[in-house]
RNA sequence: GCGCCCGUAGCUCAGUGGAUAGAGCACCGGCCUCCGGAGCCGGGAGCGGAGGUUCGAUCCCUCUCGGGCGUACCA
């Protein structure tokens, strides 16, 4: 399943039970055999494997690195290794690992069988629970949602391929404080636009697509809710513009190719008192105490800066209130791992959750926050300011109809979550090389031409069992094969490092690595076994780019 | 002030404590009787600064300078 991983292991093996020997026949003493690694070395001189056992255990056994090394390899009859060409010491004390190309050869024949499950590998355990986006129901989706859904869809993506059970959810913030904003907002909009002069509240939403939405309130209650009680009024209002509201962020997620497994009201959480309740324990269990009319969690106790209201003075439960009440239902609910995606804006916020979930007896280490930094929108080298006050900002839908869902899903996972993205609107929208989501895309529309012009020349790919790998020798088609190799080794690193980004930068390599084949050899040709030899990497190839696309939400087109 | 994130090539960014720090764009020069030139090949320069830990530091620690964000009885 993981041909880079089970070299690794193999190797390893030979290493421990190499020092052992060693040990045995007292040409090396130590306790412990130290955590190493086997890596693959950046110069491709210094063999495809490389270890530094030996530095590591230079202290403990009083010996120099390179004797240890030498030590090591005395133990070892490499004839007899599988795949292993020859062992060198090198450097301070590395032992670099040169392998014949056998094991590649075997790479071809794996990916075929596997198709589309070619990367998946099976090391994750458990349920596992990303949420992501989550934006308030009172407004546009904005750039920092839409990064937000194509790093969380992303990483739920590489996680369910790392072996683990995922599930999307959205929470949505259908209470609370700015929920009234967005009803005083809503309301005094409804009397304006009904023609009644009010104030519009100071810090309610302006944006335009709040007009819209009292407009179509208009259009089906007519005039007749400003003779309302206001109570009654209110109501109204903020359900069915919520109603809309939400269905506008479902709408624009599913083009955005993102699915959401569960859609979570933090008013359901009201309602069932499971807030009043959490707060209850927290109060028995002593982290919570009451100050100028306020209740306070006992952040502090657990490391953050300083202590959190829970509950204001006018009795109402803060955001922070919900939240400890969302997270414990979330752990009730069977999670092992629950994943996060937020803003920067909210890294504030992590000290005190994490001690919240201390207090409820919930290991901190359960729950990850990935934390990402902020969306800057260029149009032609002109910054975009975002601003939902105004509603001068792009919002996702217009992002999507201007730049596509495919450029616009993988610039905003190119980047490391924690890394300021500027996008460039423009770059997004070209078709030319400057555009990398164009680069990776034509090589598998080039692929399947490929594979076009052989069915009009009558010429098929024959049984796998049937074709000789070994004719593949150049350059080029052994760092096509190497790299093919690394798929499942790649996903599970960006998995345990949480790095969405590393799967972009692997299908822009893989890409490349490709057009370079393309233009230095030929596929279909005189010698038929070559050919069919090629036809076959060109397939896994393809297979390797789609499934890669696949975990970014990026189409994989067959012409363009 | 304090806290978190980021300072890597002209620009945008990669880089799980390893050996000579990579890519794209931009710039210059090559490559289409040939499976799609939306491509390929070649060419320069860089870890903000100072200490420390380590056999070894872009990576870890301390200090410092610069940018972003946070520091609400907002979310």
């Amino acid at each position: 399943m993981n041909p880079v991983e089970d070299i690794k292991k193999y190797l390893e093996e030979i290493i421990v039970s190499a020092l052992k020997e060693a040990k045995e026949q007292e040409k090396l003493k130590f306790n412990t055999i130290p955590e190493f690694l086997i890596e693959v070395p950046r110069e491709k001189g210094h063999g495809d494997f490389a270890s530094n056992i030996a530095m590591l255990m230079a202290r403990e056994a009083r010996m120099a690195p390179r004797q240890i090394a030498e030590t090591i390899l005395q133990m070892l009859d490499v004839k007899k290794l599988s795949h292993v060409e020859k062992i060198e010491i090198a450097g301070p004390g590395f032992i670099n690992v040169f392998l014949s190309n056998e094991w590649l050869y075997k790479i071809p024949e794996l990916v075929y069988g596997l198709e589309g499950k070619y990367g998946f590998n099976g090391q994750g355990r458990g349920k596992v629970q990303v949420e992501f986006v989550s934006a308030n129901p009172t407004g546009n989706l904005h750039m920092g949602n839409a990064r937000g859904g194509a790093i969380g869809d992303t990483l739920a993506n590489i996680l369910e391929r790392a072996g683990y059970l995922v599930e999307r959810e959205f929470y949505i913030n259908d209470a609370g404080n700015q929920i009234e904003i967005f009803t005083d907002s809503l309301e005094a909009r409804y009397f304006q636009l009904t023609g009644h002069h009010v104030p519009f509240p100071e810090n309610g939403y302006a944006g335009k697509d709040l007009v819209d939405t009292v407009k179509n309130i208009i259009s089906r209650y007519g005039e007749s809710l400003a003779v309302m009680p206001q109570e009654e009024r209110r109501k109204i209002i903020v359900e069915d513009a919520l109603k809309e509201k939400i269905a506008y962020i479902r709408d624009t997620l599913e083009d955005f190719g993102i699915h959401y497994d569960v859609w979570f009201s933090e008013k359901s959480l009201h309602d069932a008192g499971e807030v009043d309740n959490i707060i209850e324990y927290l109060k028995e269990k002593g982290c919570i105490y009451e100050n100028e009319g306020a209740w306070w969690f006992k952040s502090s106790l657990f490391g953050d800066e300083k202590d959190e209201v829970v509950v204001r003075a006018n009795g109402l439960p803060t955001y922070f209130a919900a939240d400890i009440a969302y997270h414990k239902n979330k752990f009730a609910r069977g999670f092992d791992w629950v994943i996060n995606v937020w803003g920067a804006d909210h890294h504030g916020h992590i000290a005190r959750m994490k001690g919240a979930m201390q207090a409820m007896g919930y290991d901190p280490a359960r729950l990850d926050v990935l934390l990402m930094q902020l969306v800057r929108l260029y149009r032609g080298g002109n910054i975009v300011r975002m601003s939902k006050r105004t509603g001068t900002t792009v919002s996702l839908d217009e992002l999507i109809e201007e730049v596509g869902r495919d450029a616009a899903r993988f610039f905003f996972v190119m980047r490391s979550p924690d890394s300021h993205l500027d996008f460039d609107l423009e770059l997004a929208r070209q078709k030319s090389q400057e555009n990398p989501v164009y680069y990776v895309q034509y090589a598998h529309a080039r692929i399947c031409s490929i594979f076009r012009q052989a069915g009009a020349a009558g010429i098929a790919m024959p049984l796998v069992n049937d074709i000789d790998c070994r004719v593949l020798r150049e350059d080029e088609e052994l760092l096509l094969l190497r790299k093919i190799a690394d798929f499942p080794e790649e996903i599970s690193i960006a998995a345990r490092t949480l790095a969405p980004q590393r799967i972009a930068r692997y299908v822009l390599d893989l890409a490349g690595l490709f057009h370079s084949f393309y233009n230095h050899h030929r596929v279909l040709n005189e010698n038929r076994s070559l050919q069919d030899a090629r036809l076959l990497l060109m397939h896994i190839t393809r297979t390797t780019v789609k499934n890669a696309l696949d975990i970014l939400g990026v189409s994989a087109p067959e012409q363009m």
